[in-house]
DNA sequence: GGCAACCGGAATGCCTCATTCCGCTTGGAG
DNA sequence: CTCCAAGCGGAATGAGGCATTCCGGTTGCC
């Protein structure tokens, strides 16, 4: 987001402003991080050239939406935190928050892939970084209470998280199209049990 | 596979033909589906025109390599199966096996993603049908057994299969260094428990 | 009313491939 | 050993997709 210390814009650009980075959220929930411009442009129902006035690079513009995004997340993650009763059941919220239509866990996969740019920007690394520190928290709270398989962490919620909602593109269709089955069976694989006959492979992501 | 009824190629053209085969292989794992045709023949040590006077264009390559691989899958899934002293056993194998370095489960991400050109050979067809008969067996064996729970289907496995040893590039770095760790985390989902809180939403893909 | 800030979107330039072409090599038949 | 069709490598071609730029025409707002 352009910092709002020059000029103020005028009534009609602020508006398109926020059509702008709305329509860039939606188009990159949809169509994945490389989605063209002009899709963003389009649905915005601007010209590319507004757009540009804007943010004067295609990674400007997605490092806006990238910092809003992890923000949402972090306020509606905190939301749900607070709300719930136990971990356990703050998990089964967010998982069906991240699942639901339109939401992606977007920044999930921001927060993941490769996006130098983006994630260099101070504001989205303080985000991730609070983000992380909750989804932490909720981990750790789950375990003590016993109620979350010990051998697991927290990258390996946000691994997943981030597989099962990236954009349907990328995703074999099943998983696509009832993303919040796949990642309620993933809560299933994260509940603790009895001891399991055999251990997980690997180790946790940090 | 080019058919072999016409001129009996040079030695030199035939084994041009399966260092082809064996890098486009390598290269689809590695790279995805959209791989450029000069990785594949950088990797076979060979020029692309070599490549194209065996394989006129991309999607008869492509085709080639999907039939190899599925015939391959089928035939190691028969193997596991039939080695195997119960159908859990059997699955946990077939996931190993899957997620070993080198294998990919390609064949599954073929078997899903939407490449008509590639869906519509007769060969990749039937040794499709057959692996998915197979699994069907192996889940419906173990759901009798009540060793897999009841309320998925051979579907949700193929869907995991295929969302987990995809090409790297397309996964969280946690999930494609170690496929298998996820793999058997969602295998853990699949078991058989005692009765669930909450049934999992959505329905099994047929 | 006047003008700086805005707009839309055609045009430009770059890049990434698939595919083609062609002059040079080389198995292997006779 | 000769010869030439079958092979070969890889530069060149052409198309498509996309970020970014430019500019003639609008429009808030003082």
């Amino acid at each position: 987001m352009p910092t709002d210390d020059a000029a103020p814009l005028r009534a009609d650009a602020r508006r398109n402003l926020e059509k702008i980075m709305s329509a860039a959220r939606d188009v990159v929930v949809e169509h994945g991080l490389d989605a063209p411009m002009e899709l963003v442009a389009r649905r915005a129902g601007v010209g590319v050239g507004t757009l540009y006035r804007r943010f004067p690079t295609r990674e400007a513009l997605l490092g806006a939406v990238a910092e809003a995004y992890v923000a949402d997340l972090v306020t509606a993650t905190r939301r749900i935190i607070d709300g719930a009763v136990d971990s356990w059941s703050a998990l089964r919220e967010l998982v069906d928050w991240c699942a639901s239509p339109g939401q992606g866990a977007l920044a999930a996969a921001l927060a993941d892939l490769p996006v130098a740019q983006v994630q260099a920007l101070p504001a989205f690394a303080r985000s991730r970084h609070e983000w992380l520190e909750l989804l932490d928290g909720l981990v750790t709270d789950g375990q003590r209470a016993g109620m979350i398989r010990a051998d697991i962490g927290t990258g390996d919620l946000v691994a997943l998280l981030t597989v099962f909602t990236c954009h349907p593109d990328q995703l074999p269709r099943h998983v696509a199209d009832q993303p919040a089955r796949y990642l309620h069976l993933m809560l299933d694989a994260l509940a603790a049990t009895a001891p399991r006959a055999t251990p997980l492979p690997g180790t946790p992501p940090s």
